[in-house]
Parts: structure tokens; sequence; C-alpha cells
DNA sequence: GGACGGTGTGTAATCGATTACATTCGAGGC
DNA sequence: GCCTCGAATGTAATCGATTACACACCGTCC
């Protein structure tokens, strides 16, 4: 079913078929209802990849995640996709899976022409092929993280201020030993929580040396791996703060099962504001991060782009919010130095 | 940059450029070497949109997915992205968020002939613009839910027999009053589980009446709901099974914060085998599905589809665990009628 | 009556790749 | 030397929509 077909049935040429279609007020009432007509009894819908090559659009965005499993991501996928959908959109996924070496794909993708712009929440600049996806003078927009030197607008919250005052509202609980549960040193939002916490720590004349440091990825294993580091320690910190609530859900899992007492041992906090971080036990005390204004935010910055109503570089930072929850306390007395 | 740019630069047919891109055996050894010099030195990718038109297909699987922030079809989507990208394929998510209404949307995607296949993810037939899309000719598979009357293949975890087990489970522990946090009544996951459910008590002797069922959507709302219902109860299930993993996380929370005691007053078991399930304290007691492996089988099966090799109508039936947490236990026998 | 303008429509070029068919060229057989 | 055959390459049609341009028609105004 092509247009042709469409055009010999209604009686018209093709030009008018399209005119009937994408400009309706060009055409006559006559040929616009036979047209009409001609397309609901045959149920035509214009070929997407004709149009698609004409046109040199595809209306699909391709949407760049480091990982889809995690429930963070999953909201924000959803804010984007509710803006783009009223704007007539699609999207691709390009799911990372935590593996780099994947970005060379999406690359490669986007070079095809197949999609008409990048959403990046990586916080780094997807490379393969010998060229790093910010070359390819393809509209991009970032979320989440904000990437150094692009030229791209990024939607963020701030990381920094609220580890800030995650920093501060242990310290206003009587907390001086902290162990920070870190996400990969070269991700921008690690960089940016952990230097926050550090910040406000050192407001209250607390140094580095103050907080233990466990390395790990944004996943539910390292959370494992520093709760299990930590009940080897003599001396425990009495908060410990882990950028990433799948991180903060699978330490405090990790350490109630030894027996620790959440929040009267061991205050935790986490970050991202996960729905799954209000039905854990105790439930999580974290910074909630707004995922689905995010998404939204960030693909209409995109759509700017994509219209060139965008304005290029600048930085777009929505409010990150302190949610308390039941796993934060002041320490135990006895136990505090 | 078109292939004429790189035939003019290499000094051969556009032909010539074409195949020594795609079938370098019949193109000499000169020329396929000056075409590939050509195109590093240019970093030139071909059209997609020129291509597809051409091929008649878009390597683009359309994935309907009913509510991509729940964990369990993030994972199985994933699945799907390993499977098909092993393919060269590439898949556009249509998330319907839960509403029905937003189906419409991806039947005229699907009809547009932006896609070369679908995996239905939903249970139910997408329906929109008044035809559906099964009757798109369009190559389909359904993963997770078999539904009725469709000519395509289903990959499913057998529901019935999983949910007899847990029926099993329970009566083993010593259970008589059961509780059943329902999904919605139109999807066949849902009935074949409490079907099941009710199939495994019956074999025991218990009617239906021993059952209270409450209704619900697939999500943590409902799970709140069915909690705050059983607290309001004069005279408490012992044992409660819920249909998903969110909704039994969401239950359990809700009557823990009661101060229920789980699973000494109160075992809870869940369907899914979500990783969260294994962070909530107690650790609960579900049907893990095989996530990852549904979505590669899936994928599979709609690439033989597509390829020809498909034979249509077909169940292919994954195994389902049961997998014992601490969210189950015999009753207190103080309580036990 | 002729020039003009506006409306509606059709013809054909165009987007960029693939590929059927035609053509060229050289080697080898007679 | 001529013919045949196969390999290599080029030419041009093709996919299906959009749209620049041309043209036909009709009413208006001088």
């Amino acid at each position: 079913m092509t247009i042709q077909d469409i055009a010999v049935r209604a009686g018209v040429s093709t030009a008018t078929v399209s005119r009937a279609l994408a400009n309706p007020d060009f055409v006559s009432a006559k040929a616009r209802e036979r047209v009409l007509r001609a397309v609901t009894e045959t149920g035509y819908t214009p070929n997407v990849a004709a149009r698609n090559l004409r046109a040199r659009r595809t209306m699909i965005i391709l949407v760049v995640v480091p990982n889809l499993a995690n429930p963070f991501f999953a909201e924000v996928l959803r804010g984007i996709d509710d803006e783009l959908a009223e704007a007539g959109y699609d999207m691709i996924i390009g799911n990372l899976d935590n593996r780099v070496e994947r970005e060379a794909r999406y690359v490669k993708l986007a070079m095809s022409g197949q999609v008409d712009g990048v959403l990046n929440l990586t916080g780094r600049v997807p490379k393969g092929e010998g060229r790093a996806m910010s070359d390819l003078g393809l509209p991009m927009a970032g979320i989440c993280a904000r990437v150094p030197g692009q030229q791209s607008p990024h939607v963020v919250v701030d990381d920094r201020t609220s580890s800030v005052r995650v920093a501060e509202h242990l310290l206003g609980l009587g907390h001086r030993r902290f162990g920070y549960v870190s996400g990969p040193n070269e991700n921008i939002n690690e960089v940016e929580r952990y230097a926050g916490f550090l910040q406000g720590l050192d407001a209250a004349g607390i140094g580095p040396d103050a907080v233990i440091r466990w390395p790990g990825e944004f996943n539910l294993a390292a959370g494992i791996r520093a709760g299990q580091d930590y009940l080897s320690l003599d001396e425990r910190p009495t908060a410990v703060y882990a950028a990433s609530d799948e991180m903060a859900i699978a330490f405090m899992k990790t350490v109630l099962t030894a027996g620790v007492k959440v929040p009267d041992e061991l205050s935790i906090v986490g970050f991202d504001g996960i729905e799954f971080a209000r039905f854990v036990e105790p439930t999580l005390t974290t910074v909630r991060q707004p995922r689905h204004d995010l998404g939204r935010t960030g693909a209409r910055a995109i759509l700017e782009e994509i219209r060139g109503k965008g304005s290029g570089e600048r930085v777009i930072e929505l409010p990150g919010e302190l949610i308390l929850g039941d796993s934060t306390a002041p320490p135990m007395v006895g136990r505090e130095g």
C-alpha cells in the first residue's frame, strides 16, 4: 500500500495525496475528502523510511543509558518518553550495561543518520570507531551529569550542594566518623558527591581522614562489598553515605544481616530517591533527584537543539531534596568516642 | 557524505562502493582497497533511511512494555537487547506506562513500516486506530504472557505450576488462612497465578473461601492498599501471596510499619524474583522468573520469525523457581486456629 | 478583451543506497 | 585471429514519500 495506490484510488496525483495528508488547506475540499476516504478504506500509512530519506530526519532520539537495570534510570526514561511522545518522537535505547566498549555501537548508530539527536545519561562522551559522539555534529544533550567541555545543554541535580546537606544532616545528629560508599572515580556525579560531602564536613572542621572510602560501581554488588568491609573494621564509622540508593540498600542489608542495628549503631544515607528506598526497613534517608523531571527537561532540551532553538552549552540545574527516613539517627552515646 | 562522494574520491562508481562494502568478494582487491581508504578517510557511514527504503527493512524491533519503571521488565529488556545486539538489531521501546490508550501510538508506529517486528511483553494484543497489532502482518512474539489465539511464539514462565508450588510451600508450613494480592483481572499472568494458587490449595482440600483476594495493579501502590486492608481485618490470614514482588514488598513494608511481625505473624510470598527482593528485611520468598533468559529467548524467537524460520504459534516455557527467603515460616501456634 | 492574481493540481526531481542488467576487458581455447 | 566465458565494473531503475516548478483555470479589474 503506497501513496501511488491511494492516488489511483482517489483519482488524483501523488502530490495531492501528500498534500491532503500534510497540508489539508492547500487542497480542495472535494479532493481532500476523496483522499481521506481512500486512506481509511485501505488503512494506508506512509512509509517512514521514504519520508525520512526525503525529510532528512527520523523522529527518533538515541538515549544512551549506563544501566537499564537501575530503577533510577528507568524513571528518568519515563520522563524522557513522556516529553518525546508529545512531540512525536520515539526513542532507541542504547543500554551500555556498564560496559564502556558498548559505546562504539551507538556511536555508529548515531553516525548512520538513524537518529535526530542523542540524549546522554552517562556522564561521559561515548566514543568508538575512532571518533567521539560529540564530534558527529548531531544535536546532543546530557542528563544527570555535566560533561566538561561539551557544547551541549546539561540537565543536572546539584550533587555538590546536596552532598553538603547530607554532611550537615549527619553532623547535626552528632556523627564524627564516617564511611563513604563511592561510585566509579571517573564518574562526575561521584566526584561531585564526594567533594560535596568532604566540603560539608570540612566546614565543621572535620578532615578527609575521618572518612573511610569504599570504591565501587553504582550497583548492588558494590554495596555488599562495602558492607562486608565495614563489618571487618575494628573502629567502625557511625554514619555511612552511599553515592546511590542501590549501594546504600545493599550496604544496609549486608550489615543488618550481620546484626548491626540501623540507625542505632549506624546511620545510612543514600542518593537518588528511588521508590524502593521507601520500602526497605528502615526507610532510607536519601537525596531525592526529580527523576521524571530530569528526563522531561532533558528531552525538552534536546528537542530545542534539534529545532535550532537551543542555545548550546548551558546547565539546567534541578534541585535535589534531602528526604529523611528512619536510617539516620544520633550515634549511640556509649560508643561514640 | 554520501556514497557518491566516496565513489568520486575512490574513482569508481557507486555500485562498486556499495559492493566493496557489502560483498567484498565481488570487487577487485585494488578497487576494494581504494574504496575502503576513502571510507576511513572521510568517516563515511551509509545512510540508513536510504538503505531501509531499498531493503524494505529497518533492523529495528519494537518492544512494547507495560511499565518501564518495574525492575522486572528492565531486566527482561536487557536480555532482549543482548540478543538483538548480536544480530545487529536495535530496539525502540514502547512504554505503555500501564495506560492502555498508549497502545495506539505503537500500533501506528508498527503500521508505518518503521520496525521489522514486535516483541510484546504486555500479555494482550495492542490495539489502536481501529486495528489490532496482530493484524498488521508484522512478525510478532510475546514474552511473559501467552496471548490466546495469537499465531506467534510466546516465551513464558509456567505461572500456574509455580503458583501451585507456592501453595504447597505455604501449606507445608502449616498455613490454612490466606491472602492473595492480585494483579489486574484481565492480565493472563494474574489469572494463571491465582488459578494455580487455588489449585494448589484445592489439592489439600482447601477451598477458595479460605483466601481473601485484594485486587490491584502490578505496582507498589496496590501492595500498600492491600496491606492497609489486611491491617483492618478482624481475622487476619497467616500467609499472603502477592502476584508480583513489587506488591509483596509494598505490602510487607506496610504491615511491618504497623508492627506486624514477618514471618512470625505473617508469611509473605512474591513473584518475579527481582533483585530487590533479596535486599528487603526480611528477605522475600518469591518465584524467580529467569528474566534475562526470557528476554533473550523472546528476542531469538522474533528474529526467527523475521527470518522466516519461525514456526509461528508455539509456546516456549521456561522454568520458574521458588526461592526461599526469610519472609515465610510456620504460623505462630498460639494464633493458629 | 487582455493582463493579473489566486487557487488547485500534476509532473518530475529528489533524498541515498542497492542491484538488475549491460558493458568492458582480458584470458584461454580452437 | 576469432570466439567464448567469466570477472569486474558501470549505468540506471528502484524503493516511497515530499515538494519545486509549471500549468490550467477562473474571476477581477482596468
